[in-house]
DNA sequence: CCAATAGTGTCTGTAAGACAGTATGCT
DNA sequence: AGCATACTGTCTTACAGACACTATTGG
């Protein structure tokens, strides 16, 4: 009867690792007029199995380490970058994900922005010019990869393109309703820069003024009375996000998209 | 740099156990009349930590099992049923979880239909009759709550009362759209009991009218041209779900609610 | 006839998409 | 002036919710 239970018991327990899809927005080239895309960094793996590919990075969880914490330690090895959003994907446990031992994988996705440490804003005074950029760390093994690459959909270690293509479906369900978007932008931005983001992640564009009316609905959003100028056309208002709500609990644990926006968080921190 | 990857060292790894929020649909009395209501089976623990208290049916992953697989089995252990709908939930792996040891659980959700291993049907050809029942295993550690049971909803051991609740809002989010009401309901139905199930599930009542109106428009019904007798008025229609795209693959891994239906599924088989 | 549910039709408010049109900067 | 983008307003369509009304059984 106590194999219903959740086991104290010595089992024989299959390797935990936990691995994160990192998103970050940058332009393929130097021309401003060319469209955002989606990029991820990858890391080259040194060993066997799949040793000279390219793979999430990821590694084994350490004895006190949260889950959250883990993806959290990936991304700051990595990139040198801080989350802006960082949120657990899926658990990948079959038994053939490794060809050398039993693998139970848990994936999270992350989203970054690319001018936290270092060098230009995407979206800074003016657009573009710096562009594939914060190799904070110059090893060779890490390089970013454009999502839509055939390297990134096909090509990676273990099953890691396939999470790879649920971590993007995921995000393009999220950005849908809420407040994803704004984690890929600056403190200020103008709304311009904002549907920028959402035509780069749903790969589509999207009607100015409707969008417009969208956002202004929802969100919470706050003119600053500025304006961005060094643009060559009327210079659009620069707006700030508002929190609507500031209570203690931060939500972490969030899965899944649903119409009404944020909501409930199985407990991760440290007790769940 | 090799900890970036997964990694192939036998590291000290937590347990890793799979835990399953069993859901069915059952009426508290036997009045016809009584609403139905969400139920989860749960087994009392027979050891410490948490020994006497109620928990979620679970154990920990045996070596050649998958995640998917360790979850049906818990179902069939606990209830002898077969699941008819069955997702990853999430992955709990907060470092205090359990008392005494570093546990990793794996969270499924299931749906069961009553009466699927011998007694009547909870929509039978009459309403109601034998409620509590398909207590297969007659064993004292395995029993039925109602979700909203106090006992369920603060009293379980570990964190599965927060895991519950999770569960139950996911469920929430995904009978919204979706075809997930039917897997409580019998072969063939009437409109009716399609839409006590999402009454229950959701927790308010629903205006008939507009109800046939949606499910008619969105999802695979046929009519079956049979009406069900033995009511006490007009004798309703008897339909049937039609599967709209046969394809090879079955989904399993799907994850959040979307829009637009069913997709994307993180393979989970023998690879994922 | 009455009670109860099945099933149909209509109205209204909200919101998304299409798109015309105005405003304001730069070259 | 001409262009590019910001921003405003309007029209249409779709759909959800409210609700009135008819249909058909059992008691």
């Amino acid at each position: 009867m106590d194999h219903l239970n959740v086991s104290e018991r010595a089992a024989v327990s299959p390797e935990v690792a936990v691995s994160t899809v990192i998103f970050s927005l940058r332009r393929s080239t130097c021309e401003p007029s060319a469209s955002a895309q989606l990029w991820i960094p990858l890391v080259r793996r040194t060993r066997e199995p799949y040793r000279g590919q390219w793979a999430l990075p990821g590694g084994p969880l350490a004895a006190h380490q949260s889950l959250q914490g883990a993806a959290a330690e990936n991304l700051r090895t990595t990139t040198g970058l801080v989350p802006r959003y960082l949120e657990q994907l899926y658990t990948f446990g079959g038994v053939d994900r490794s060809p050398t031992q039993r693998v139970v994988t848990i994936a999270y996705w992350a989203l970054v922005r690319e001018d936290e440490s270092g060098g230009d804003a995407l979206f800074g005074t003016a657009w573009g010019a710096r562009t594939v950029s914060s190799q904070i760390r110059d090893d060779p093994n890490v390089a970013w990869f454009p999502v839509d690459s055939p390297q990134v959909r096909e090509g990676l270690a273990f099953d890691h393109s396939n999470i790879v293509d649920y971590a993007l479906w995921r995000l393009r369900n999220k950005v849908t309703y809420g407040q994803i978007a704004n984690r890929f932008v600056g403190e200020t931005f103008t709304l311009g820069q904002v549907r920028e983001v959402y035509e780069a992640v749903l790969g589509r564009r999207l009607d100015p003024a409707n969008f417009r009316r969208q956002l202004m609905g929802a969100a919470g959003l706050e003119d600053t009375g500025e304006y961005l100028h060094g643009v060559k056309h009327r210079p659009p208002k620069l707006y700030r996000y508002v929190e609507p709500e500031p209570r203690a609990e931060q939500s972490e644990a969030e899965q899944t998209t649903n119409p009404s926006g944020t909501r409930p968080l199985a407990q991760e921190g440290s007790r769940a």
